[in-house]
RNA sequence: GCGCGAUUAGCUCAGUUGGUAGAGCAACCCGUUUACACCGGGAAGGUCGGGGGUUCGAGUCCCUCAUCGCGCACCA
């Protein structure tokens, strides 16, 4: 610590401001104080025991790769409000955690098997699950060290991952208690299947993709029934028109009809339903309930058979006939080419501009498949949900995605939670083998049906990953008994990617509320994508990808971080540009020289944080500057970081750099002494405020810098207090 | 098809309740004044996507069109 006498130029300002230097030792003093850990900062006084908690619940890094430019934002967003909340003398609480990210981590993983010559099929579960587990927690460790290069001040010693026995335990008893109240379900169900990846979606896995492909007409006795997808016509025996339709008034509903179809004669049946749109096509068409949505809704209205036309892989089985074991792909045309050799194609579109609904990890075309699954039933949570976001009760920042959650919960549909992958929790549950019903089992003691007496088996499947991370909030925190859970919950922020509003935002949401009676946090903070310098998205593919890493390592850390700040607006994208960001290196340097300029001119006074004696020009600039604080906090309040960022730039680059200390020059090197030490007390009380302000935006620097200003009794600068009426 | 964004200086973006347009970067001219060339000084640069309306006054409110981006949707 220094005293009033060593306050002389310490060597260090020789040279330029030097990042890598200066960031792993800054961060591992920062580590040792301990005060990442809100318990530490009571214990040692920088925080009132009974100071208002700040809650940011870091959404758990995916352990399957390295940082990437939007983790750099994240870090970066949620370590500013950390940084300023503590600043302000809340008991501030950040918890770091990360991902097994089931479904993504496991795609990862087979890409890397593929590369080996292996496949995940035919292995062994458990030894496939140690291999994942043990890539992830390689993973994990790497994460871990790029988190702390961004200067992340979140509290580890509270770190989660989704794999700890007690977040299974927690989510297991949230899975048991809407069993018991009959808020999940185990049905056959159309579920969308990717015939690559062997497992079942929900609604959101999926990503839709306009497609021009062959529309055909078919005769389907005296119909004519049109198709994209011939392949799964074999099975169709139910033909299907609306009631009111004029042009086929003389068919009645349940009528026979003999005709010859694809592989022989068979006998249809007319069936009128309302959701027949009479404008499209013939106004007539076949159904195949096992793999069409619309279709089953049709065949379960009217009770009728259902048959599976394509097997797991994509291939027909034998009801195709000539056709059985072939992939649908091939099929196709083949199928055609025999309609048309029986004269039963009518004509072929060739332009046919349609949806076509793919997986979106690896563009495969989803084959719906009927399958026994557990469902959530949504409707009742999303009322609930919906109630908290009509009346405000949830902030969102910015207000657009408020419009865009609520058209999501008041047409949501049931959550299909079961995938068969093994990289994710397993579901506690037995099936019955005799008749499929399922029976939640905590315990591990069921051993017959509780329907039928049947045989069971135990469910290999395993949950939806943002089954356990949707519940992130409340599992951190120890729910329901622990002191953190009653101290920290509800949260106060969830900062995240507006990508995944719908993903996790909205569902932490619903089962926030469903389990704990609580909204999970009072404000979404909802960041846009991180793109190249030229607006596009970064892709491997395109060779665009910003390693955040390589970039802090160039430029610092700090540079990097108000970077990503200033001039990106929340909810927007942001162009990421080595411009920007060496601008920003610029700057760190120069408030290096700016100390070094006011403490080599100040060397002689000693600083009075309640120095009173200002002279008349200084007094004129302390209004100006505290009016910027006062200002500025409204705004870090209002969480308009991209406004302070600038306005801490603009004041001390062009206001204290080029202006006050220009003119200081010369009262400093006068001879009235008390206009001197006027001067020289301002100098040092306004760069000691700079530093404090700029310390959530650039905390490297500024706290290297408050270690060389001759303070009495300092602390880190991490807990020293914002500048507000200091 | 429905919905949500965006469209402001060459580039990336700000612009709070309507009151003669801002920043950074780039480009231009000048400058070695001892904090800093990772710098300083200066100048330049926009009829705020088009059209219409409300108003004393609109980048800011309303309508409409266009272009780009993104969500959502079972049209066989």
């Amino acid at each position: 610590m220094a005293s009033e006498h060593d306050n002389d130029i310490n060597p260090k300002f020789l040279s330029p401001y030097n990042p890598q230097t200066t960031e792993d030792r800054i961060y591992k003093l920062w580590e040792e104080s301990g005060f990442f850990n809100p318990d530490v900062c009571i214990e040692k006084g920088v925080i009132k025991s009974d100071a208002e908690a700040f809650t940011l619940i870091m959404p758990p890094t995916n352990a399957n790769g390295s940082l990437h430019a939007g983790h750099g934002l994240v870090m970066t967003i949620e370590d500013l409000i950390i940084r300023y909340k503590r600043m302000r003398g809340f008991k501030t609480l950040w918890l770091p955690g990360l991902d097994h990210a089931g479904f993504e981590t496991q795609v990862v993983y087979e890409r890397k098997l593929e590369k080996e010559g292996r496949t995940r099929f035919g292995m062994d579960k458990k030894e496939l699950y140690k291999e994942i587990l043990d890539f992830t927690l390689l993973n994990s460790s790497n994460i871990k060290d790029q988190v702390k290069k961004m200067g992340a001040s979140c509290d580890w010693s509270r770190e989660k991952f989704t794999l700890d026995d007690s977040v299974i335990k927690t989510v297991y008893q949230t899975f048991k208690k809407l069993h018991d109240d009959e808020l999940v379900y185990r049905g056959n169900r159309i579920v969308s299947w990717c015939t690559k990846h062997q497992t079942s979606f929900s609604d959101l896995e999926i990503k839709d993709e306009e497609r021009i492909d062959k529309f055909y007409y078919l005769k389907y006795g005296p119909f004519i029934i049109a198709t994209s997808r011939p392949e799964t016509k074999f099975g169709d025996k139910y033909v299907v028109m609306h009631p009111l339709d004029k042009r086929y008034e003389n068919y009645k509903d349940g009528q026979k009809i003999d005709l010859e179809w694809i592989n022989g004669p068979i006998t249809a049946t007319i069936i009128k339903d309302e959701s027949i749109d009479m404008e499209f096509g013939t106004g007539v068409m076949t159904i195949t309930p096992w793999h069409d949505n619309t279709d089953f809704e049709i065949a379960e209205r009217h009770n009728l058979d259902k048959e599976q036309i394509i097997d797991e892989f994509g291939k027909l089985l034998p009801i195709a006939g000539e056709f059985s074991g072939m992939h649908i792909n091939k099929a196709r045309s083949l199928i055609i080419e025999k309609l048309n050799s029986k004269g039963l194609v009518d004509k072929i579109e060739e332009n046919y501009k349609h949806i076509v609904r793919t997986c979106y990890k690896c563009g495969t075309v989803i084959e719906p498949q009927i399958k026994s699954q557990w469902f959530v039933k949504m409707k009742p949570l999303a009322d609930k949900a919906l109630e908290v976001v009509n009346q405000d009760k949830i902030e969102y920042i910015p207000s657009h995605y408020k419009k865009i959650t609520t058209h999501w919960l008041e047409n949501i549909m049931d959550w299909n939670i079961s995938r068969q992958i093994v990289w994710g929790i397993p579901i506690p549950a037995k099936i019955c083998k005799i008749c499929g019903h399922g029976m939640v089992d905590l315990e591990n003691n069921i051993t017959k049906c509780n329907k039928c007496n049947g045989e069971v088996k135990k469910d290999e499947d395993t949950f939806d990953t943002w089954f356990s991370s949707g519940q992130w909030p409340f599992v951190t925190l120890g729910y329901p008994d622990s002191k953190d859970f009653k101290t920290f919950y509800p949260t106060d922020v969830m900062e995240t990617a507006g990508e995944i509003i719908f993903f996790w935002v909205s569902r932490m949401i619903m089962l926030g509320l469903y389990v704990t009676g609580e909204i999970p946090f009072k404000k979404v903070y909802l960041h846009g994508l991180v793109l190249d310098a030229k607006g596009q998205k970064m892709s491997k593919s395109k060779g665009n990808v910003i390693d955040p890493l390589i970039l802090t390592a160039k430029y610092g850390t700090d540079a990097f971080r108000i970077g990503m700040i200033v001039g990106n607006t929340p909810g927007t994208s942001l162009s990421l540009s080595e411009d920007k960001i060496r601008a920003y290196k610029n700057y760190a340097n120069k408030l290096w020289n700016i100390t070094r300029f006011v403490l080599s001119n100040t060397s002689d006074i000693k600083y009075d944080k309640n120095f009173k004696d200002y002279a008349d020009s200084e007094i004129i600039l302390i209004k100006e500057r505290d009016e910027l604080i006062k200002e500025i906090t409204k705004e870090m309040d209002e969480y308009k970081f991209y406004l302070v960022g600038e306005k801490i730039y603009q004041y001390t680059w062009s206001r204290f750099a080029d202006v006050i200390i220009e003119e200081s020059k010369n009262i400093l090197s006068g001879d009235d002494n008390k206009e001197k030490i006027s001067r020289a007390q301002f100098l040092l009380d306004t760069l000691i405020k700079i530093l404090k302000i700029l310390h959530p935006f650039m905390p490297f620097v500024t706290e290297e810098i408050w270690s060389m200003i001759p303070v009495d009794n300092k602390n880190l600068l991490l807990v020293e207090k914002w500048p507000l009426n200091d």
